[in-house]
Order: C-alpha cells, then sequence, then structure tokens
RNA sequence: GCUCGAGUGGCGGAAUUGGUAGACGCGCUGGAUUCAAAAUCCAGUUCUUCGGAGUGUGGGUUCGAUUCCCACCUCGAGUACCA
C-alpha cells in the first residue's frame, strides 16, 4: 500500500463535509476558543498559493485547540459587496450577485481542497440581504445614538432630546459639528420639527452632512482617506479631487481617544498599533484665539508650542479657510484670488509630489498678538492644511521649519525666542532643552512650564485654551455606487428618516443600467421601484411619490467597510433572524481569541471594526470594548520569477532570430555572437546582433535545478518569438536532442500574472496533496515574515509524507503494521521531546520550526525501526493539526471509528528525556574545540578534573596553565588562557 | 524626511533565559539499487593557505555575543506639509 494522497484526501474531505465535524455548539460545556481567518473578497482571479498561508496557520490552531479540548469556532465567509463585480457588471450588464456567486463557488472549491476545518454552516455574505439586514439595523443604532462626553460613551437619542427640552444645549457636553449655536429650553421647543431635526443630525453618530469629500470621477464615487494611495484611488489609481457633497458620515472622531487607548489592552503587532496610533494622530497643545484687526471676526489656531507664541511674526490661513475673502484687503484682492485659483486647480497628487515650492499671498490684513497686542500680518499658503485643526496656524519662524521657509522666501522677520540658539539658517524645534527668551512673562523658563503658563494666561485673556487635537476625521460613509447595501432611509422634507426595524432589509432593487443617471445620480437613480410608502411600510414604485405617504428612499449605498466591521460578531449567531445575535451566542462566544490576516487593513478595516465594536459595547449589545484579543498579521508570499536570457539576430528583410543563452554564458555573449557570425545555423547572415535581452518565463517550466523545459517553452503561446528559438546550453553549444540544459536566471518578485511566477493551490495540491501544500506553506518561514515561494522545494515535505507513511507499513508489499510491542527508551525520547516542541511551536505561532520537528522525529523513529501503537498513535494526533487527511488515515488504520480531530493532544512527560550522561561542548576562549561524554551527575570540580586530564585538552593548551575554567554544568564548559 | 522591521551557506531558514552557529529542507557532489528512468537508500556539502576564520560593517560589555549596548551601511514595509 503506497501513500495514494489522492485518494485519502477526498475520502476525508467527504466525511469532514457529511459528518459535519467542525460543526461548532453555542451551547458547550467546553471552554471556548475563537479563531478568524480576515474576511476574504472573493476575486475572479482565484486563490494563488500566497493566499491561504494565513488560513492555514489559523487551521492549525484551530484544530490544535480542539485536540487541548476546547469547542472551537472556525468559520469562513466573504466580503461580496464591492467594485470589481460592479465594474464587471457595467461593462458586460451582468447582474453583480451573479459574479458574485460565480466567483465564491469558485473560492469555495479552491478552499475545499486544502482540507480547511471550516464550520461552513456558519457562512456569511455581506451581500446577502439576510446579513445586510443587521449592518442596516446597526446604521439605525448609530443614527438613533450621540457621543455623551461626561459619561465618555455613546447613548440614546432619546435622551439627548429630553435635555434639550429640559435645559437646553448650554450644559451638553457632546462630541457634535462645530457650528452647533446655543439654544434654551424654550428655544428648542419653538423650533420647527424640521428645525430640531436639523439639529439633531449635529449630534448623531452616523449623520448627514456637506462635507469636502474625495471625489473619484473615474469610479463615479467618493473614497474615504484610507481609499486613497497617494492621492490616487486604491482601486485602479485614478485621480482624486476635493469636492463639497452631502453625504453620510460616521462620528469616529468621538471615539479618538478610546480607540488609542484600549490599544494597550489588545495583543496586536506593534508596527499595526503604530499606524493606528499615527493614523488618529492625536497631539496635544492649544487653541489660541487672535482677534482680526479692524473685523468682528477671530481665528482660531491649533498650535503644539503654545510656549512659543511671542515668536509669532505671521499667520498663515489655509486657501480655503472661509475667512480669507472676508478680511482679504482691495487692493491684495487679485492676488489673493489668482492664488486660491492657482492651488485648487493643482490635483491632491500634485500638491503631494511638490512639497518643497514655497507658495502663498498675503491678505492685506492684520492679527493682534493677545499678549503684545503688536499687529501681525495675515498670509495664506497652501502649506497649511483646511483639513486639520482650524485651517490656520500661528506662524512661528524661529521654532518651525516650514514657517521658517516660508518667512525666509517672503521676507517675513524670524524673531529669535531662545536662549543661546542660533536660528539663522534653520528653525530650532526641539522641545526638550528650550529655554524661551524675549518673551515678556515666559522669559527663562523650559517648555513644559512655559506651555502651563501660557495657557493660564490664554483663559485669563479669554483667548486660548489647552487642547487635544486629532488627525482622524469623520469617516464618510456614502457611495455613489450600486453594489453595496442600501440605506434604511426616506427622506421628507429633505430630511432623512430612518424605517422601523421591523421592515427590515431594505433590498437592493433591480435598475436597468448600472451607471449613474443622466442628472448625475447613484446608480439607484436608475430604480423604478424605490420609493417609501409609509403606511404600506413598503418598498414602492416611484411614480407614487406623493411626499405625504410615499417618499423617495436614499440613494447612495453603504462603503465595503459597513459589512466587515461587525461579521465576527454575526459568525456566532449566523442565522438568527430576530436579532443580530443571541444574548447566550454573545455571552458564551465573547470576543476573538485569535484574528489572523494582512497588515494592508491597519487602518481601515481594523479601525472601523474597533469603532462599532465600541459603539455596540456603549449600547450593550456585546460584552467587550475589543472585539479580537490576539492578531497576527502573516506575510506576504512572494513569487520566484524565472528569466530566459536571449539575444537577437537581425537579417535584412526584417527578419530577426532568436538566441536563449544559457546562465554559464551571459559574460560571454560576445564569444556566442562571434561564432554564429562566422557559422549561422541559417542560410542567410545576420547584419546586427541585439544587446543580451531577458523575458520571463513561466515558472511551470523550470525545475528544482532551475533547468528549462525548452521544448514547453518554446510553444507556450505567450512567447511565439521563440518557437524556432536556438538555445545555447550550459556548456556554450548549441543544445541538440538533450545533449546539454538550458538554466534559467531567478529573481524574488511579486507574485502577479505578469510576472509568469504564480502559482495555484490547486494545481499544488493536484500533483503533491494538500497535506504537502499544508506543511510547505508553513515550512517555508517563520508566519509573519514575507517570503518567496519556490514550487521545486515542496518535495522535501513529499518525501517526508510518503516516509512518514512507511513508518506505519512497514509490512509485507507495504501492508499496514503497527505492533503493540513495548516501545523502546530511545522511541519514547523521540516521541516526548517532539510532544514538546510541537506544543511549544503552536503556541508560540512557531509553525515551521515544527514541521522540521516532525521530520527529526519520523527520521529518528525509521531508523529506530519501530512500529509500536504507543508511539505511532500519539505521533499521527501530533500531525494531524498540519496534515489532517493522513493522519485522519492513519488513525483509521489504527482501528478507530471516529475522528482524529477531537483526540486529546498527547501529554508530555519529562521522565523520557533524562539522561545518564552528558556530551560537554569543551571551548577554549569561547570557541568550541571538541566534545566529551561524561556523567550529568558530576560536581563542578569533577567536571574540571575529567577536563583537565582528557588528552585533547593538553593538546590544546600546548604546555599553558589556564587562567580559569568557567563550567556551567550541564550546559559548557570553557577554558581561558 | 519620520516610524517600524530585517540583514546568518548557492537557496528557504534554525539556534526559546547570552552557552556546541548553520538544525530541518531544497539544490549540488559521489555512491548503492535499476537494462534504463522514476522512486528509494547511504555518504558529503560555510570558507579555509588546514593554523584557523566566520552570523551586514566598525567598536564595546562578557570567561563566552547571531543574541545585550553604541555608531554606521544596505534592504523591506508603513507614513508623509498634522502646526
Amino acid at each position: 500500500m503506497t501513500y495514494d494522497f489522492r485518494k485519502i484526501e477526498e475520502k476525508w474531505q467527504k466525511f469532514w463535509a457529511e459528518n459535519q465535524t467542525f460543526k461548532a455548539e453555542n451551547d458547550s460545556q467546553k471552554e471556548k476558543f475563537y479563531v478568524l481567518d480576515m474576511f476574504p473578497y472573493p476575486s475572479g482571479a482565484g486563490l494563488h498559493v500566497g493566499h491561504p498561508l494565513g488560513y492555514i496557520a489559523s487551521d492549525i490552531y484551530a484544530r490544535y485547540k480542539r485536540h487541548k479540548g476546547f469547542n472551537v469556532l472556525h468559520p469562513m465567509g466573504y466580503d461580496s459587496f464591492g467594485l470589481p463585480a460592479e465594474q464587471y457588471a457595467i461593462q458586460t450588464g451582468q447582474h453583480p450577485a451573479i459574479t458574485t456567486e460565480t466567483n465564491i463557488s469558485r473560492y469555495r472549491e479552491q478552499l475545499d481542497k486544502i482540507g480547511f476545518s471550516f464550520d461552513w454552516s456558519r457562512e456569511v455574505r455581506t451581500s446577502d440581504p439576510n446579513y445586510y439586514k443587521w449592518t442596516q439595523w446597526i446604521f439605525i443604532q448609530l443614527f438613533n445614538s450621540w457621543y455623551n462626553k461626561e459619561a465618555d460613551k455613546a447613548e440614546d437619542i432619546s435622551n439627548l432630546i429630553a435635555k434639550f427640552e429640559k435645559e437646553g444645549n448650554q450644559n451638553v457636553n457632546a462630541v457634535c459639528d462645530e457650528e452647533v449655536l446655543d439654544f434654551s429650553a424654550t428655544e428648542w421647543k419653538a423650533f420647527s420639527p424640521k428645525q430640531q431635526q436639523e439639529i439633531l443630525l449635529k449630534y448623531r453618530l452616523t449623520y448627514l452632512a456637506e462635507t469636502e469629500v474625495n471625489w473619484c470621477p473615474a469610479l463615479g464615487t467618493v473614497l474615504a482617506n484610507d481609499e486613497i494611495v497617494n492621492g490616487v484611488s486604491e482601486r485602479g489609481g485614478h485621480p482624486v479631487i476635493r469636492k463639497k457633497m452631502t453625504q453620510w458620515s460616521m462620528r469616529i472622531s468621538a471615539y479618538a481617544q478610546r480607540l488609542l487607548d484600549d490599544l494597550a489592552t489588545v495583543d496586536w503587532p506593534q508596527p499595526l498599533k503604530d499606524s493606528q496610533t499615527n493614523w488618529i494622530g492625536r497631539s496635544e497643545g492649544a487653541e489660541v484665539t487672535f482677534k482680526v484687526n479692524g473685523h468682528e471676526e477671530v481665528i482660531d489656531v491649533f498650535t503644539t508650542r503654545p510656549d512659543t507664541i511671542f515668536g509669532v511674526s505671521f499667520m498663515t490661513l489655509a486657501p480655503e479657510h472661509e475667512l480669507v475673502s472676508k478680511i482679504t484687503t482691495p487692493e491684495q484682492k487679485v492676488e489673493v484670488e489668482s492664488y486660491i485659483e492657482a492651488t485648487a486647480k493643482r490635483s491632491e497628487r500634485d500638491r503631494m509630489a511638490d512639497v518643497k515650492t514655497i507658495s502663498g499671498a498675503f491678505t492685506g490684513a492684520y492679527a493682534e498678538h493677545p499678549f503684545s497686542k503688536e499687529p501681525i500680518p495675515i498670509w495664506i499658503g497652501d502649506y497649511v492644511l483646511a483639513g486639520y485643526g482650524t485651517g490656520a496656524v500661528m506662524s512661528v519662524p524661529c521654532g518651525d521649519q516650514r514657517d521658517h521657509d516660508f518667512a525666509k522666501h517672503f521676507n517675513i522677520p524670524i524673531p529669535n525666542i531662545f536662549e543661546g540658539v542660533d536660528i539663522s539658517e534653520e528653525a530650532y524645534a526641539d522641545k526638550e532643552k528650550t529655554i524661551i527668551a524675549n518673551s515678556d512673562f515666559l522669559n527663562g523658563l523650559p517648555y513644559k512650564k512655559a506651555v502651563k503658563h501660557v495657557i493660564y494666561e490664554l483663559e485669563k485673556l479669554g483667548q486660548g485654551e489647552g487642547k487635544i487635537n486629532y488627525r482622524l476625521r469623520d469617516a464618510v460613509f456614502s457611495r455613489q455606487r450600486y453594489w453595496g447595501e442600501p440605506f434604511p432611509v426616506y427622506y421628507i422634507d429633505g430630511m432623512p428618516q430612518m424605517i422601523d426595524q421591523e421592515h427590515l432589509p431594505i433590498v437592493l432593487p433591480e435598475v436597468v443600467k448600472y451607471l449613474p443617471t443622466e442628472t448625475g445620480e447613484p446608480p439607484l437613480g436608475n430604480a423604478t421601484v424605490w420609493a417609501w410608502d409609509v403606511k404600506k411600510s413598503a418598498v414602492v414604485s416611484n411614480q407614487l411619490i406623493d411626499h405625504k405617504s410615499v417618499f423617495p428612499l436614499e440613494l447612495n449605498t453603504m462603503p465595503g467597510w459597513a459589512g466587515s466591521s461587525y461579521y465576527f460578531n454575526r459568525y456566532m449567531d449566523p442565522t438568527n433572524e430576530n436579532e443580530i445575535f443571541s444574548k447566550g451566542a454573545i455571552d458564551y462566544w465573547q470576543d476573538v481569541d485569535l484574528y489572523i490576516g494582512g497588515s494592508e487593513h491597519a487602518t481601515g478595516h481594523l479601525l472601523y471594526s474597533r469603532f462599532w465594536q465600541k459603539f455596540l459595547f456603549d449600547k450593550g449589545v456585546v460584552p467587550k470594548p475589543e472585539f479580537a484579543k490576539k492578531l497576527i498579521n502573516q506575510g506576504m508570499i512572494t513569487g520566484t520569477s524565472a528569466f530566459v536570457y536571449f539575444v537577437v539576430a537581425r537579417f535584412a528583410k526584417d527578419k530577426q532570430f532568436y538566441i536563449a543563452i544559457s546562465k554559464s554564458a551571459w559574460g560571454k555573449v560576445d564569444e556566442v555572437i562571434k561564432k554564429w557570425r562566422n557559422t549561422p545555423p541559417v542560410n542567410e547572415k545576420p547584419f546586427r546582433f541585439s544587446v543580451l535581452n531577458r523575458t520571463h518565463s513561466n515558472v511551470k517550466y523550470v525545475n528544482g535545478s532551475d533547468e528549462l523545459d525548452i521544448e514547453s517553452f518554446r510553444n507556450d503561446v505567450m512567447n511565439p518569438e521563440f518557437k524556432d528559438a536556438i538555445f545555447i546550453g550550459e556548456k556554450g553549444k548549441v543544445i541538440e536532442d538533450n545533449d546539454d540544459v538550458y538554466i534559467v536566471g531567478r529573481e524574488v518578485e511579486k507574485m502577479s500574472k505578469s510576472k509568469y511566477n504564480v502559482v495555484s493551490p490547486d494545481s499544488i495540491c493536484e500533483e503533491y496533496g494538500a497535506d504537502s501544500l499544508r506543511l510547505y506553506e508553513m515550512f517555508l518561514g517563520p508566519l509573519e515574515q514575507s517570503k518567496p515561494w519556490n514550487t521545486a522545494g515542496i518535495s522535501g515535505v513529499y518525501s517526508f509524507l510518503k516516509k512518514m507513511w512507511r513508518l506505519y507499513h512497514g509490512g509485507v508489499e507495504g501492508a499496514f503494521m503497527v505492533t503493540d510491542t513495548e516501545p523502546t527508551a530511545d522511541n519514547l525520547k523521540t516521541l516526548h521531546k517532539t510532544i514538546k516542541k510541537v506544543e511549544e511551536d503552536i503556541e508560540n505561532f512557531s509553525f515551521n520550526t515544527s514541521v522540521a520537528t516532525f521530520m527529526i522525529c519520523v527520521n529518528e523513529l525509521a531508523t529506530q525501526k519501530c512500529n509500536s501503537r504507543e508511539v505511532l498513535e500519539p505521533l499521527a494526533v501530533l500531525v494531524s493539526s498540519y496534515a489532517p487527511h493522513i493522519a485522519e488515515e492513519l488513525w483509521n488504520q489504527l482501528g478507530h471509528t471516529t475522528s482524529i480531530a477531537t483526540a486529546p493532544f498527547p501529554k508530555f512527560d519529562e521522565k523520557y528525556l533524562v539522561e545518564s550522561s552528558k556530551e560537554y561542548p569543551i571551548s577554549f576562549n569561547g570557541k568550541m574545540r571538541f566534545k566529551i561524554e561524561l556523567p550529568v551527575d558530576l560536581s563542578k570540580e569533577e567536571i574540571e578534573a575529567a577536563v583537565m586530564a582528557h588528552d585533547k585538552t593538553q593538546e590544546q593548551l600546548q604546555g599553558r596553565t589556564p587562567k580559569k575554567v568557567i563550567i556551567v554544568p550541564g550546559k559548557i564548559v570553557n577554558i581561558v588562557g
């Protein structure tokens, strides 16, 4: 009986599916463990070997935890709304739901072949109405909530209304829009219902507001900040411009501080925490109010260096600042307006690419220094960003390099307010060593004291206060797309109304085309049945809209991150129709214990999910403020591209001929050309040769020794020019009848179709089996590191599996043979050191080293000719997390009728590892020179005596007397001198 | 520019608290088996002037450093006028 992986894998995959082996129960007495993979988007391209890396690691961990007696939740589903299916729909007219369905089937097929222990009964899809019902539900909860800073949590909007009715808004400490005016209880009651709604929108956690958004004309939609990379769209790389639009937004800024603080409570990778910290961008400082000479209006600035207030020599406003037009003097009007026009034309990308050019314009207006009362010129400059802080800065050229550059460029004075510092060439930004000078009451103070003092003085004047600013902006939540969750929102008199929860889901309507309408409305504007009848509580035809009982529905859809921000909770009770999940389910499963996925989600998915989790926590829906205790970012698997090097011989009459040159001859191209010129293998003489060039070869034509399968390469339709090419082999001669080999060049590159280095898991499963694939992916290196894929190496783990199979099949003609003979001491030692190492490795997520441990174990047991059940049975369990199919088969042959999945993990016993002697490494000055075998129970003195008496010691010393002998019993002997 | 992370044979990588550097595998070399090939098995495989040297470079701490400290170099990832 040989190791027939195809038969075995098919058999057990079928068994697991039929027996629902990995179904997790919500009412188990066992302790829970929740292992989660990041939600995949089912793309049409299918999986390459890089994709399942994290899934394999999490699967090993999930299977291990089952062996350890846990009730494991290990689900999988699809983030199935998204742009590619919609773009395809625009091009072909095929409904995105169909494209999505096809892609999911393909995806599922690929996943199934790898033998994952997913509980497929819990599968969710974000585009399924039964799922997005709850996405809409959460949206409504957010709409009906406001953020109470006093309690530091989200509360129901009814609380806020009650407060307004009782005492107006003066004493309300909420996170809300900037421009909310104060009103009393009487005034509140006097407002019209519409006015009241407008005010409440400024407090709600999701709100409708005209905001400046990132508009991507090519995609026809707005994008969130994290969807823009280097000033262009993340998907497609299209330009993005700033535009004012009425959009739904999420008040994530309310949670900025908590999102920052709670990072300390989760076991996530430091780089990921760093990038979230960075993205939230907390800075401490002060807001200072400057009066403007001759105007009612004031300019608020945010600064982290209020201690440098006496160094202010000008102010700079963002060109978009609303005060610019009001304060600009008639004389400066032309200059300022032309500057604003010029900056508005520059795209985000231009502005980012070109940060060195200094530009600006003087408004002609002056502000008044809060203390010295001196006039300060007010400039505008595009180095000040409208979206950060107040969009205005107090410019301190001696302490800030950008202000310094600006001042120098426009010949603005640069007063020095630092003791003993030269600021003629560049600004001095060091905080710690700063002593303030030329600053009235701040003279002689160090940074920290000066900050405290100046804030105190500003507060006394009523012109400033200490403030904490965040870079994190509220997240735009509307997308002008078709393939996303519809909002459960209709409009009465322009004011948004929520549809009652009991009528959810509001199902995405059918449209005839997926593009924006001719009037520029989002694709849902094409829907003909898209109006809300409040009497019938149903979606009805647009023709019935009368603004009395039938109203228009929202035309935007939700962004990609809506459905993925809570899916980990929905898995706990995915088919519940009455609740997002039952109390019992969430109380049992609580949160994710291990989350594995890519680092590209650092500032998108992982920040939004934390935000929604905290909101649901505030509302008492979930019991934990963080959804994932531990998170691991798996590294990327890169491809190992193969290159064929060649020169082109050109003839008259536009004819040319390709000559491929093997690796050893790259340096000798001239010789090749010379030889070829003199004795061309074709009838004509070439007149010109190209330089040495190279082209990608498909990696499947290259074997483990980097030899090219020339015939296959010749016949590949991708490179017809090589059809009749000649190949010069390693010996420097033209290859004929396989008398030589052609060696390709290799280079590590990103795995991509265009580089012909994509390897699919299916082809690996077909050739070596899923168990080999799983082992090899782990064997490549540490999970978190990026590493290159090279299929050639897989033969190592494949022969390991065959060897392991033979260990259980030592009978006649490979018949199964495991005996009940007593294991030897060596057998047990091998087994127990393997148990110890594998357990430690899995706990440390060091999966690569346990594969090596398995190999050592099987090699040793094979040498020992071990076929004892007492050893081979626990070995099958050890291996089963990594290579589950072969383990199940062996387990079955060992006589078990139930799955190995819940077999207890073997127990490690120290006693089998106890040795009676130790082979001591003997070092001289720290360098190991030889080893001697000594009993372990020798004292230091006895060891020293034995070592010094040894011939080799004397040989090394050559008559010298050692200065010192270091002895660490059980470890090492080091002789110094 | 800033912030992180990483540099070990031909290649992927190992060395868990400072204690035998190069485990395990690929590739390579030689051999066995075979009519032959595949498969399998055995031996060797960091460099070396055979004294030794050696974990990116230079220094330091230590009896002893891939591991700790300082400076530098290279590569990778993230971020970018954040006041």
